[in-house]
DNA sequence: ATACACCCCGTACCATGGTACAGGGTCAAC
DNA sequence: GTTGACCCTGTACCATGGTACGGGGTGTAT
């Protein structure tokens, strides 16, 4: 059992990681994580990759797609990135979830008209208005 | 062309809803729209379906997925339906947006506080602490 | 030297809400 | 009676983020 550093089997690197054998291959088919080379029968990952995942979990979390996330990545390697690059990024994020919030807002206002349309909770329903304020409702 | 009353083809039935021929069909796959039987070589839709697809596009709207709104359908249609039924429905509903506004505040107060990690925008990636930011975050 | 857990690869499947064909058939106008 | 626009069915595909599984190969402990 000579469990050399920086020689994660795949399962070792999901229990580390906090994920699925699945989904690190699925990282792995979104290139999202480079698949490394095979030594002997088996392949074997870099230790550096625990924080990797850890990072694609954070973004996923701060609303990144994984999609995104790939961009994100590819910029913490590129020698060019500036700062400015990921700032760019995090404020077209803010925006898109404002955007979100400003929509969700706006079903949560039209529902809560809607339930003000229904005078009496034990009307049956073909006797109530709120079918017709459902369809109404802006 | 005698184009008699409640007898749509499905192309007049998108035209007038203002959907897809393939979206109808597709809610017919998900029994939101109970397929006509074919009268000769085509199906004839009633025009009450129009209403019922603006109905649905609504009710998209309003927040709910296809399945909850397949399930608002059949409120509608069953005698013993209470209006009670779909005020339940609403105030969950209003519940669920309640808790993705309250998800989308917490991913943009995060992603504001990354921004604040930045010392200079031109600043090489490498020298900015904003990726330890973003690992770090919460 | 053999058991057994683990790995490999390919592929299919889940939900969600559709879209896009292909290869036929039909209706209706001209 | 033929053209052309529309309809029919079945199936595959799109993005998104994975999960599941079968059938085989391998590394290692005992």
């Amino acid at each position: 059992m000579k469990e050399k550093i920086d020689r994660l089997t795949i399962g070792k690197l999901a229990t580390a990681s906090n994920v699925s054998v699945e989904t690190i291959r699925f990282y792995e088919r979104k290139e999202l994580i480079k698949q490394p080379e095979k030594q002997g029968g088996f392949r074997y990952y870099p230790t550096d990759l625990i924080k990797k995942i850890w990072f694609i979990k954070r973004s996923q979390e701060l609303g990144f797609t994984l999609k995104e996330v790939k961009e994100l990545l590819e910029l913490t390697v590129k020698k060019k990135s500036r700062c400015n690059d990921i700032l760019i990024r995090t404020e077209t994020k803010i925006d898109e979830i404002n955007e979100k919030i400003k929509d969700l807002k706006r079903m949560k206002k039209s529902l809560e008209g809607l339930a003000k349309c229904c005078d009496s909770r034990e009307m049956p329903l073909s006797d109530c208005p709120v079918l017709d304020c459902f369809i109404d409702s802006k």
